[in-house]
DNA sequence: TTGTAGGCGTTATCAC
DNA sequence: GTGATAACGCCTACAA
């Protein structure tokens, strides 16, 4: 039976800690807060009050007066098929928020732009970080006029008034084409979700470093945004005798992987797989094994973003920025 | 440029919204909680003036001054190869517990109880829902010694101090075995990750289904908690010329799928694949169409664990109860 | 049916 | 280097 509200004893305050270590409330509150030099006599006795009484400050009272929550707004996307790359990225900022003293709340898609505009007018998030955000997206225009700080993961068309951190998807592109060319292949198979390419210009990016280098190269592109499963067979019917292709795709890794596996290698003479592997894919490391790999870096991304909100709200007069993380290859 | 703290205008108050609509503050108050019965007339110029200035009620004073802050705390497991399914739950909470007027706050495992105890002790949580405990976890002391409300997805080994909600694995297990046999198998192949049996308890659940409806027929059980990658070819070899073997796995399901389709069919004369189907797997939905699928009902649990919560909140010496989910078989 | 006023626990501005 | 004290914005018991 849980114990009703009114019955829960009620957690010690400021108060009970000054009086305990035989100072005052404000003393308290400023070896808590840093803001003002602290003899060590007096800040060993409320420190040992803090301890001995497991005192905590109440977030509501502090929030109330500072007008800092310590609380930031994560707006997640509606789970799609790439739910676990999500995870991946919502658990490493999780943690990382953490790690700077901050908590995280979830604010849905669902909710959209009456959802922000919620936690914002209630001030019970100070910033927020905003990702897959959609070509044209309702939900920026709130979080602009909230002023908060924030920061986007995922390249928008246009530079907002947030800071920016994302993988570099034009250098992803250039990489993909030189390690075709060096590995002999002499055709490019693009694949991947075509909703997606339609939503989202990571893709875009992505294929102008693709053109922009396999311009100076004799590499031919192929782009193949039909349904996934489709993909090994394409890819076989494309392949000439005489010819190597290589495959890669943003999405879909872990499909293309399954089904080439089924139906051939994953690297032979006539074909290579190039996989943008990832936290996500554990279940599949030993087939990834066998083929040339693409760290996208989620995890640095991830931190990057909340160091870089974090900026935004601890230093006076932090502007915004653009940050790109190289994606890296693997080491066998 | 971030608008500066400092300069970033101020939200209106319920002295604004009170001001503009002609009444007290305590009105304003009043009509928003409904704690007390208002004329239609001010009701309405109230409400007025709260749609004019965009007014929300600020959540650091409410919380202070009614010990409720609206946010619920979950307690995420750290990210491992089940990601996807993970993000399924965190989504249908997060939207359940917005539709009944609550926000999620994310507590990571790495926290520990330490993590527990700050949320709770600051008061920023009013409630919990644990997620993936394990048999012995630091992480319930805390939440029972807080005196909060609290929920568990998955079923612990003793019946906690909060209420559980959790799909019903024994009778999952009764169903499988109940399938196999219809379909004439002889044989029944359990697969799955030899980790998450040690770790987790719905396997010995499932695990006391299946022995006690298999007792009452004639079919062979056969434990397979070998790795993942290994189950076709397993599969294949304990199969004999006029036998039928069934093959489940509560974990692994996608690598059984496609491991299975690309040694051989997933359903023939001598096997039968049983999917325990999610929307995590969209992915691999047309492979999925061609077997027998159970829905583990994912998005139930989550819905009544929040609506489990929201009841411990709101009524007033409610105690805590255990809610199985039933399995269900997908229509093909 | 509506208004008045006190206090929730903190932070930060004054004073000393 | 430390202490008193005034808000922060809301809820609700008490008055009218």
């Amino acid at each position: 039976m849980a114990v009703s509200r009114a019955e829960r004893k009620k957690p010690p305050t400021s108060l009970d800690v000054a009086r305990l270590a035989g100072v005052s409330q404000s003393t308290v509150s400023y070896v808590l807060t840093g803001s003002r030099p602290i003899s060590e006599a007096t800040r060993a006795r409320v420190e040992d009050a803090i301890d001995k009484l497991g005192y905590h400050p109440n977030s509501g009272a502090r929030t109330l007066r500072s007008q800092r929550s310590g609380v930031i707004g994560l707006m997640v996307p509606e789970a799609d098929s790439d739910d676990g790359v999500l995870m991946v990225f919502i658990g490493a900022i999780a943690r990382e928020a953490q790690r700077h003293g901050y908590d995280i709340l979830l604010v849905t898609a669902q909710e959209g732009a009456r959802g922000i505009r919620r936690v914002v007018r209630t001030g019970v998030c100070e910033a927020l970080i905003l990702m897959e955000l959609d070509r044209q997206d309702e939900r920026v225009a709130p979080v602009i006029e909230s002023g908060l700080p924030f920061v986007t993961i995922g390249k928008p068309e246009e530079f907002p008034q947030g800071s920016v951190v994302d993988l570099d998807f034009e250098m992803l592109g250039r990489m993909v084409v030189a390690r075709a060319v060096e590995e002999g292949c002499d055709r490019l198979l693009l694949f991947g979700s075509p909703d997606r390419k339609r939503r989202r210009n990571d893709v875009s990016r992505f294929l102008a470093g693709v053109e922009d280098s396999a311009g100076e190269c004799e590499l031919e592109v192929v782009l193949d945004h039909e349904a996934l499963s489709g993909v090994p067979e394409r890819a076989l019917r494309l392949t000439l005798p005489n010819q190597r292709t290589a495959l890669f795709g943003i999405t879909g890794v872990r499909q293309a992987l399954f089904a080439m596996a089924a139906t051939g290698a994953l690297v032979d003479e006539t074909r290579l797989l190039i996989a943008l592997s990832g936290e996500d894919l554990v279940d599949v490391s030993p087939l990834l094994a066998a083929v040339p790999q693409i760290d996208p870096r989620r995890i640095e991304v991830s931190e990057i973003a909340v160091a870089e909100l974090v900026r935004l709200l601890q230093i006076e007069g932090a502007g915004p920025r653009i940050t790109l993380v190289e994606p890296r290859w693997v080491e066998g």
